[in-house]
DNA sequence: CCATTGACGAAGA
DNA sequence: TTCTTCGCCAATG
């Protein structure tokens, strides 16, 4: 059984559409610190297979997944109409999700 | 309990 | 621009 921690991180992560990805750290910062961007690497490692983790990529747009699955992110992003770089790597400018943040004072800035 | 390890990332050099 | 370094924190042995 995963932590009760990750259950956060992955319904997050079920809320990025299609087409659209969201980095390690942006996740982190969702979940207000609770779990560092390296954490949320655990958890991703720990998904559950219905699981859209495809949709993470790290700061950089890169793919931490190829060593381990070579091909197989890139080709589920490609699908959903994601582009990439000529080094290979997502088009955040393009394609990185900006959620809607909470209504949140300045003052807590 | 303690050390190590990442599908990480910002800051330096 | 590329590389280290260091902080991060749940999981693992």
């Amino acid at each position: 059984m995963p932590g009760e921690v990750f259950a956060r991180v992955y319904a997050l992560v079920r809320r990025i559409p299609r087409g659209r990805v969201a980095t390690y750290g942006l996740l982190s910062s969702l979940l207000d610190g609770r779990l560092s961007a390296a954490a949320v690497g655990w958890a991703m490692r720990a998904a559950p297979p219905d699981l859209p983790w495809h949709r993470v990529v790290n700061a950089a747009g890169g793919l931490s997944t190829e060593a381990s699955a070579p091909g197989e992110q890139r080709a589920r992003l490609a699908a959903e109409g994601v582009t990439f770089g000529a080094d290979g790597r997502v088009d955040l400018h393009r394609h990185l999700w900006r959620p809607r943040l909470r209504r949140r004072r300045f003052s807590d800035l």
